[in-house]
DNA sequence: TTGTAAGCGTTATCAA
DNA sequence: TTGATAACGCTTACAA
């Protein structure tokens, strides 16, 4: 940088100055508190406007012992997901919010074999809160976080120890079973399932929703592979199902991502979508709407999931009394892949 | 929250009370400031460890007048693109290249009617440096803050006034003229472009370049589509282009997500790539890949990009000399949609 | 309703 | 090499 001076700051104390009133009475309007005169507010509005006076953060946080910051929190095993059209939306939602009050958005990658560095961030009063957007079920030490600051989750953590957690999600269980229903409706009996991670909230409801729409109908599970949300799984999962000789004529995926890696593997294969067999899947993202044929699924408010995180967080740090468990609704789109 | 009292946090005078030292040196040795006795450092680093003394952040950037923070700013309407893969990694690779500094990341979404805002809270010296992801051409006030901070832009800025910005980029001209010759290569002879805003550098380089491998190749321009980089975009200009009734055998999609939409209604209209056109494109993401057929494209080095950027802003603020344009390789992906 | 003054936890200057 | 001591810019009792 060079070295030339940047224009020094306003300060409140030069506010004061220009407005007539004492340090005090800024430090009041600024912070809206009650009790002082129009005429002071008004004065000292004015002074603020022509010098352009921002409050100096630090100084503020040092003398309040508030630090008007969050932390975002993500896991380096998750940060590989980054792209993942669900996380990336997300984290839009709660930017998005906050961008609306006076809050400021840390973004912590959370090094894995460093997890005491961030830990200590945290709990050395360098935000307000902190809200875990965690992938995997390693995050036992974030639960226990939660003992010294408000923290919110992304979905339910897997963890059992600790406080009840504070989380948003949204039914994946009902979502599932809801979608796996159109499946049967259009008169598949031999529906297989291509499941996310057992380690991971949404992996486990989703396969729960699959199961009991099967047992309701009387129908058969009839083979699970596993995968990890990616579209490379996707397609390797529906390669080993393919591989494996076993007879379905409908596929039930955990992600839209899984959904379009698998198409793309039906089509190398020859195997046409809905004619013979049908699909449905979760997240209404690009995926499932740009599929060859696009996808029946279910469509999840993911900026809004964010954006309640950020709220639930907020009113947490406010001492509010919030629900620990937010459920976000989801909306069935219907399609022609089923 | 609780009114439980938070275990007070250990300062650093009570390090110097436990060690037996004064303050300026407990403060000397967590700033490894030479000129210490060993033994200093040694009864001070103990005295740390068994306190698990973390310094205060806010009384540290108060007195230093530095903040050990960089912001990421993302205009509300790059906002949108949030889960483009390319702007996802890219802020991933900021994000993972600080978690290896002592340097936190603000992330900050730039509200439009409110440009003044944001522009105060990065000029009151919150932060040590910005990082700039803009999609747009609007960023003339940005270019402007440049004055006052470090600041780093992520592919090359619209703007004309202000300094000569500092930013990280590919060569997109060499990267599209170099793509689209596969085109030519493989004997089309007929090549439009799906290209991308008009207000963007990667839009007009992207362009430029095509029109530069024609020229070379004595081809004509057949006709040119815009889009904004989205699948959407990117299937409504394949929509006008066939609809025009003009006869083409190559495409040049100026981004994958567009190609991808391309694609699908070339696959409507039962046109196949690429025995009735080819196809060919940048950005190696999934789109890219698992398109049908794959892509034949341009990688670029995202992650790199976003660590890239971190670094140059970084060395900026600590007053070393750096180049302001750093362009970063890429690497042609053939596949066989050509 | 307003002002005075005492911190908040560091760093930085200056003497010793 | 170390230690006092004065900032850093703001909030917040407490007094007026």
């Amino acid at each position: 940088m060079t070295t030339e001076m940047s224009p020094q700051a306003p300060t409140l104390e030069m506010v004061a100055a220009a407005a007539g009133v004492s340090r005090s009475t800024v430090s009041r309007v600024v912070n809206a508190s009650p009790n002082v005169t129009a005429e002071a507010i008004a004065a000292v509005s004015r002074a603020i406007d022509e010098l352009g006076y921002v409050p100096n953060r630090a100084a503020r946080i040092l003398a309040s012992r508030r630090t008007f910051s969050i932390a975002l929190v993500i896991p380096e095993n998750t940060a590989k997901f980054f792209a993942d059209p669900y996380f990336a939306t997300v984290i839009q939602g709660v930017a998005m919010y906050l961008s609306g009050t006076e809050y400021t958005l840390t973004l912590l990658i959370a090094a894995e074999n460093d997890a005491e560095k961030t830990r200590r961030y945290l709990q050395a009063g360098n935000v307000d809160g902190a809200i875990i957007l965690s992938h995997h079920s390693d995050d036992r030490s974030y639960v226990a976080l939660a003992r010294s600051i408000p923290v919110v989750f992304g979905g339910r953590p897997m963890s059992a120890e600790g406080p009840n957690p504070y989380y948003v999600d949204v039914d994946n269980v009902e979502a599932s079973r809801e979608i796996t229903t159109r499946l049967i409706a259009a008169g598949r009996t031999r529906i297989v399932s291509i499941a996310g991670p057992a380690n991971m909230g949404a992996g486990l409801d989703r396969l729960e929703g699959w199961q009991r729409a099967l047992k309701a109908a009387g129908l058969p599970e009839v083979r699970i592979e596993r995968g990890d949300f990616t579209p490379a799984s996707g397609a390797d999962a529906m390669r080993r199902l393919l591989d494996s000789g076993v007879d379905f004529d409908g596929v039930f995926a955990a992600s839209a991502q899984m959904a379009s890696g698998a198409l793309t593997v039906l089509h190398e294969r020859g195997i046409r979508v809905p004619e013979d067999v049908g699909m449905v899947t979760i997240d209404n993202d690009y995926f499932a709407q740009s599929a060859v044929p696009p996808l029946t699924t279910i469509e999840q408010p993911t900026i809004e999931v964010g954006g309640k995180m950020a709220s639930v967080l907020l009113r947490l740090i406010d001492g509010e009394n919030v629900d620990r468990v937010t459920m976000m609704p989801v909306k069935v789109i219907e399609r022609t892949s089923a």
